[in-house]
RNA sequence: GGAUUUUUAGCUCAGUUGGUUCAGAGCAUCUGCCUUACAAGCAGAGGGUCGGGGGUUCGAAUCCCUCAAAAUCCA
């Protein structure tokens, strides 16, 4: 068979995640003979398309999964997609704004139409992409947060809540929309900084041409004041503390109040108190007990509660300018000044955020969520990392009730029904509703009963994910699910309330350990994001470096919980157009890149080995190359396992990557490799038992590595022997350390030292690659380089005789490893004083160690404390160090 | 203002209860090689007083205090 040189991922891709899915190999059934091991997926937005964050969230999801299937478990991972009712919605509006329809206009019913057909085209875009990632998936489980059986879940839970009187309806200062007409979670809200002006208002005490200064920045709202509060410490109004103020041109006459929380130094120290239409001001307006007049419409217009005819109707904005004109033609404004302030917007639309007060749903969360601190605390639930649980104490510490409802249509609708006296009933369907509501009124007709019209919060929905996901008859054994990898960005929206949750309806956590990832960021260090529009083409890049190569490079640089700096380019700014440029560029990626090369290494390794002929009636010279790199392959199978058990899959896949890159490769394939037979035109052939041991570590090494890079590794195992129809490296057994040899591993250690070293003379001298080298050593263990390892340096370091010598060779480069001293033979003069200007200088640093060691040694403390094989050590130190000096100076006498 | 976290090589990061030859990796840099698996490669090299200061200890990148800078979240 011929091998191409250069790997070629893209067929191979294909052809195997087709196999994969043919074979059902990723389909779980529930079977209580085997361990489950389940992960559910962050359901991703139906809106989405795969971004980096998903690769990496994914990516390491898989990997779990792919490893806990080689291991026999039953691995269970669900996929699925949330139907993100903001997102959505706006995305819905927005089509139908394209095509000339209102969103108000045609009703309830038909826009939730529109909204499904749109689901179901574009709604499973990124689980496709998903596959594209390999992503080995449980397909047929796959979930919608919105389907019959999540709403369900999602319905029962509202009238569970609602019937132990954890639900409520209240009014709360809310994020609110003017566009949408929705209330925004402070997620939703962007901050910007916006050039504004800061006015400088006449407040007149009653009765006096006397007045309090009262800068604003948002003069519309003086419509709602119902207070000005000072600071009680500020000196210039204590007078007029408990005086009475008119607001100008609605002259509603109010008092002047103190509270600490005005600063002093800001503005001139006297604020307005707008209770309805500031958060802060709300608080304050509740400590005092302060009238709320809420003057701004849902549209953002002024309402009749404004007061003044001329205003009502009028946007927020226009009004704004035209009290600053009354007030100016009032001879009230004072002053204008120039200020930069944070105004929050709404992520969707873009609109200026309306702080108001509004009737809203709510889950009373403190007693809620105790069992969900304690778990966490006790490491009943694991966090990696777990500094993540300080941050987690904070927010539960602090914890506030959730508003659930939303004032959008796309989403599930709230299961609560109005009866004509304004009396709540709630339950799963109308029929039920109604047969509660005749208990209060017999008289009732079913449609006399109207359900609310709000929906709810996306997150109330996906909190049940780890259980709405498992039937009834499987949930016991699937659930609590392994783990959950997730951002740490949405610890508190998802992860707490998933385990609340839990604890609330299954007395159980949902899952033992969370994995926290990192936000994927630019170079500099900007979260990626579609509106920088800075995050790289996925596809473009998985086309460039391969899925292997993408996957490997953003697992190599994701430390659990750290960001990722992705270094590829970014837009030259956010203009669209600059946004645009950058889409076409191609995408680079050192680390992907090397991700990629890894893979091509990996197919060279196996051209290198399908080019060997067995000859089954050589002996086998290569034992001790097979027995050093079985203790190394289980000493570095032990250091992957534990770094599995601590989730460090970055570091699992580097110490991967240099096990088949440096160990496998670089040096066991290089030292049993045979030479080239020029007659022949091919190399010789290989003995039987090196061969298969060969076959067997490659295997292994395949089956280590598969579950980061899933693709090069099956085609690779398929490659290195016959495999039948249905085999596959996805369920076959992962690799388990057993004892090893550390005596051989040490040896090696120094025979590779000794291999660089003559290859750094060779360097050094600038002699040709292919000349034959002596290699002549003095050592307290002869054998070790002279027969045991000897073919090894030979290979290597393409050294010919090698040769035990007390006595020292003429015109040679000497170099020392460990109690061994070595001499090179140069085929041309060697220069004395650079070679002794060497030796010298190394002596001068081995005597300089040498002292602070004895140092250590000497002191008597040091002794007496420190562990006994640290001490020993020490004494190792001292030895080796004196040893080498020795012969260090030796060398020196005799150059 | 409160909370949390971070600061180690030019860049991005490891460094697991303080102690293996005197802090590691990848990328970048430099030198030499197209050597019959691989230039997506091979053989080497240079580069850090571990943010500053103080303390605990026989011993500190690691523990404590303090200062400085940065990030994120909450208000």
């Amino acid at each position: 068979m011929e091998l191409s040189t250069k790997y070629n991922p893209h067929i191979v891709e294909s052809k195997w995640y087709a196999y994969w899915l043919k074979h059902k190999f990723f389909a779980s059934k529930k079977d209580p003979n085997k361990e489950p091991f389940t992960i559910v997926i962050p359901p991703p937005n139906i809106t989405g398309v795969l971004h980096m964050g998903h690769v990496l969230n994914n990516t390491i999801q898989d990997i779990l999964i792919r490893k806990a299937r080689m291991e026999g478990k039953n691995a269970c991972w669900v996929p699925g997609t949330d139907h993100a009712s903001i997102a959505t919605e706006a995305k819905i509006v927005k089509m139908l704004k394209e095509k000339g329809i209102q969103k108000s206009e045609i009703g309830r019913e038909k826009f939730l139409e529109y909204a499904w057909a749109w689901k179901e085209k574009y709604g499973g875009i990124i689980l496709n992409q998903l596959q594209k990632l390999g992503a080995s998936c449980d397909w047929d489980r796959t979930a919608f947060t919105m389907d019959e059986k999540r709403s369900k879940a999602v319905i029962d839970m509202f009238v569970r809540l609602y019937d132990k009187g954890l639900i409520y309806r209240g009014l709360r200062m809310v994020n609110w929309d003017p566009e949408a007409k929705t209330v925004l979670s402070n997620e939703e809200v962007i901050y910007k900084e916006v050039n504004s002006k800061l006015y400088y208002v006449k407040y007149k005490l009653v009765g006096s041409e006397e007045f309090i200064p009262v800068a604003t920045a948002r003069p519309e709202t003086i419509l709602g004041d119902t207070a000005v509060c000072v600071n009680p410490n500020d000196e210039r109004y204590k007078h007029l503390v408990g005086k009475q103020v008119v607001v100008p041109i609605i002259n509603r006459i109010v008092p002047i109040i103190t509270d600490e929380y005005v600063a002093i130094d800001f503005g001139t120290g006297a604020l307005k108190i707008t209770p309805a239409h500031d958060m802060n001001d709300y608080e304050i307006g509740k400590k005092y007990n302060l009238a709320i007049i809420d003057t701004i419409a849902e549209d953002g217009t002024m309402s009749q509660a404004c007061g003044v005819a001329k205003y009502v109707g009028k946007d927020r904005f226009v009004v704004r300018q035209e009290i600053v004109k009354d007030l100016e033609q009032a001879g009230l404004l004072l002053k204008v000044e120039d200020y930069k302030n944070q105004v929050g917007t709404s992520e969707r639309t873009g609109a200026v955020v309306e702080p108001k007060l509004s009737e809203q749903w709510f889950i009373k969360m403190k007693e809620l969520a105790q069992p969900a601190l304690e778990n966490v605390l006790n490491d009943n639930i694991q966090f990696h990392p777990p500094t993540f649980k300080n941050m987690y104490k904070a927010w539960i510490d602090n914890i506030q009730d959730w508003n659930i409802s939303r004032q959008l249509w796309w989403g599930h609708r709230i299961p609560a029904y109005y009866l004509p006296n304004g009396e709540i009933v709630v339950a799963p369907s109308l029929e039920e509703a109604y047969a509660k509501a005749l208990k209060i009124n017999p008289n009732l007709k079913k449609e006399d009963l109207k359900q609310d019209e709000d929906v709810l919060d996306t997150w109330a929905s996906s909190w049940l994910w780890a259980i709405s996901v498992f039937d009834e008859d499987e949930i016991d054994y699937y659930y609590p699910t392994t783990v959950l990898v997730t951002g740490f960005d949405i610890i508190f929206f998802w992860v707490m309330r998933m385990i609340i949750a839990g604890y609330e309806l299954r007395n159980e956590k949902p899952f033992h350990h969370v994995y926290f990832t990192g936000m994927v960021r630019d170079k500099l260090r900007r979260k990626m994001s579609k509106s920088l529009g800075n995050s790289p083409d996925v596809f473009k890049l998985m086309e460039k470096y391969s899925t292997d190569g993408v996957r490997y490079g953003i697992m190599a640089s994701s430390v659990a919980g750290n960001d990722i700096i992705f270094d590829t380019e970014v837009p030259k700014s956010q203009k669209p157009e600059d946004i645009a440029e950058f889409e076409k560029l191609e995408p680079e990626s050192k680390i992907c890149e090397t991700g990629r090369n890894f893979a091509n290494k990996i197919w060279n390794a196996l051209r290198l080995v399908k080019s060997w002929d067995v000859d089954e009636n050589l002996p086998n010279n290569n034992q001790i190359a097979i027995e050093w790199f079985t203790a190394k392959l289980n000493q570095v199978l032990a250091e992957v396992e534990n770094q599995f058990d601590q989730f460090r899959l970055s570091e699992a896949i580097t110490t991967i990557y240099k096990l088949i890159w440096d160990e496998f490769c670089a040096n066991y394939l290089e030292m049993i490799k045979p030479s080239y037979n020029l007659q022949a035109q091919k190399p010789f052939p290989i003995d039987a038992l090196t061969f298969q041991a060969t076959l067997s570590f490659f295997d292994t090494l395949m089956r280590l590595l598969h579950p980061f890079m899933p693709f090069i590794t099956e085609e690779v195992w398929q490659n290195l022997q016959p495999r039948k129809e249905g085999e596959s490296i996805c369920i076959a057994p992962y690799p388990k350390s057993q004892p090893f040899d550390n005596q051989i591993i040490k040896e090696a250690e120094q025979v590779f030292e000794v291999i660089q070293n003559i290859n750094n003379i060779r360097n050094e001298k600038q002699l040709k690659k292919n000349l034959e080298l002596e290699l002549y050593f003095n050592s307290p263990n002869p054998a070790l380089y002279e027969t045991k390892f000897a073919f090894a340096i030979r290979k290597l370091a393409k050294v010919g005789k090698i040769q035990f010598s007390t006595q020292k060779p003429t015109n040679v480069v000497s170099f020392v490893v460990k109690n061994a001293e070595f001499f090179v033979p140069l085929p041309k003069e060697i220069n004395k004083e650079e070679e002794k200007a060497k030796i010298s200088k190394e002596i001068d640093y081995l005597k300089g160690f040498r002292e602070s060691v004895l140092k250590k040694l000497n002191n008597e403390k040091f002794i007496a404390n420190a562990k006994p094989e640290v001490v020993a050590n020490e004494r190792q130190k001292l030895a080796d160090a004196e040893a080498k000096i020795k012969a260090l100076e030796e060398s020196l006498t005799h150059l």
